[in-house]
DNA sequence: TATGAATGAGAATTCATTCAT
DNA sequence: AATGAATGAATTCTCATTCAT
């Protein structure tokens, strides 16, 4: 939808950045012939559309991320209850490389001081209300979770935001291996991180009814 | 106290790298001549004990990882509980930010895909015993939390590692202001995390208790 | 003609080398810099064509050698004899230093044992049939002027080549001064190597009659 | 013997160079590090002795050429006639094949124009009488032979000491298989060019035979 | 609008030489 | 006298960006 908005070089440029950066290549690493050879665009035409090889690859990582949560927020509609709506994320970033690869290489980059992060950064600053990254998809889905019970205080959703996103942080760590050691089965894994995070938002619901009563 | 084994030229070009890095510079991004002038040594000189600009920023990583983690974890041991030991670990990273990056950081660049990060992590794949990483710490401190009610498997070990190192990129996140929107205090959220750790860790003993019972 | 086909930025490197090499700028210590100044062309620029240095320098020394030969063997055609033949090219090599240089120090880089060295005996060993090196003009010479007493061998061509090519040898080293002592008439030089040439020449033929006769 | 004179951190040099020298590596590009490291001495050690790196090598090759020369000189007095003498030349060049890169590579040096080169020349020129170096050595073998027939010119040495010293070169190009082609039997070979030098020789007895009568 | 040849600033790395010990 | 750690000038090569076509 929004895809058409943008020019066909633009889109172009963006895909081959993805590409590129699903294929492995790291980022900072990544050269404008490279990124308009893949793209099969002119490297001179680029600079029509981009001021810089930052704007290019910040903008691919941008629209990837909006896209991709948009899509996948689109998908968790049809789940009942968040331990499914837990376990579909999960699991789409288990079938689609790509999901594992936008929320945690958007934290990732926006992490570290390169020109592309500053970039990144100044982008989510001024995104659009409708433009859903990670954390708005995540603050809808505990919003209707908790909703019916009564309103919660942005330092509150602040806080269930971050634990849920660690969980994904910590299903993708388990993911890509980082601890270098012995792995869980990948179904159990996937249910005791949906179990806990049901847990927390279930504690955090019994602790705000506890509050109110008082 | 390792530190005496390090000649004075590779110590000075470790700390050179270690101020860079928390002075905000993207280690990507770093050349050379920055990490020798900082150093206050000669541009030649390095190669006399690195063989390539990679050898050198993750030797200072790694360097600075394990003495971060040591340290810590010697505090650490004046804590009776799980609690005490979780705050005291966040406490640690608001109060030198060298942990926060530490922790951070160290994960953050074992997931992008430069020249650094191969390096790294061939460092800590071949790296000794006693060396103590983050991974390591959390381990032991897990380990001696559970150890009288049972034996661990490597997978529950895992998965438990895993779980208290998301609490800990969760406070991370909130101190890297990533989320972009309200902040809870800094107190309550830290009571927050160390809370829910506790609970997720209780919960887990719990449930080792039910298999053993049946 | 041939030149035709070179990109422009080829052929004004190649004779910025060309044109260096003349100067008496050792090959082996040849910069980067002092070609493409030369060229008048960005240092850049030359990447776009080569890949290395050696590249370049064993190009223009190749494509000069040629390029040499051939211009050189046209020529000789005008003359009738060996005498004559043999004189024209001594001649030449005073004419025009390049072919001095040429024959000279193709044999010479030849023999050392430098990346260029690696590169130009490649070049030689991949060449095409029409392309006319040293040995080649030499063995034509030959090979016309033995040619109708019969067939030669391949060894007998191969010791009749490096007998005329050692006799021009003699008049390089005499040019370039190596003896380091009292020289002879440049023209009664060229006389006697000349007159010693197809003696030798002359002798052989006899050599091969009486074998045949035998 | 005269070795004896060199300092033994100079001769342990000069043995270096010379070694590295048989192993192929390219003067142009010895490091003193390479030079001092094979020569089991310190690197500042050599600043002791030599003022920079062309003088060490420049004068290693000298020193080998000397001692070289003086050595198949002196073996060359069993030999009867010229024939034998060209023979022994040729053959020393096929044994020890230090003397093949001694004469070839002494004349590759001196026609490059690198520091090297420069700093050769300038002692070849200012070398002592007693020093034999390639050309006094075969002006001795020609003035031994032609002597009882009278006195040369000295440009008539200078033509015959160029034209045997082209027939040793002509041998070294057949070892180094420059010629690229078929390689007659090392043996005929060698015949042929001792009987050509003869020739040669014979030749211009003749003719200074013929001056005289006339 | 699209291009890609041309560019030069800037990066990593090497190595002859110095000098304090 | 002997050393080798330290140095920085010099070199090769890369790549973002420009601009004439």
């Amino acid at each position: 939808m929004e895809n058409t908005q943008l020019a066909p070089k633009v889109k172009a440029t963006y895909q081959a950045i993805v590409q590129l950066f699903r294929e492995g290549i790291d980022l900072n690493n990544l050269t404008v012939s490279e990124i308009t050879g893949k793209a099969g665009i002119g490297k001179g035409t680029v600079y029509e559309y981009f001021s810089n090889k930052e704007e290019m690859i910040a903008g691919a990582i941008f629209y990837e991320l909006k896209d991709s949560c948009q899509s996948l927020y689109d998908h968790l509609k049809q789940e009942k209850d968040l331990y499914g709506k837990m376990n579909a994320i999960l699991l789409s970033m288990e079938e689609r490389l790509s999901h594992t690869s936008c929320f945690f290489r958007a934290i990732h980059i926006m992490m570290d001081n390169s020109a592309i992060s500053s970039k990144l950064k100044e982008m989510v600053k001024s995104k659009g209300e409708d433009e859903l990254l990670v954390m708005d998809m995540l603050g809808r889905v505990i919003e209707e979770e908790i909703a019916f019970e009564g309103e919660l205080t942005k330092e509150d959703k602040a806080y269930l935001e971050m634990t849920v996103l660690s969980k994904i942080i910590c299903y993708a760590m388990y993911q890509f291996n980082l601890n270098n050691g012995a792995k869980p089965e990948r179904k159990a894994m996937r249910e005791m991180i949906c179990r806990s995070t049901c847990r927390e938002i279930e504690n955090f619901k019994v602790m705000l009814a506890g509050d109110v009563e008082e």
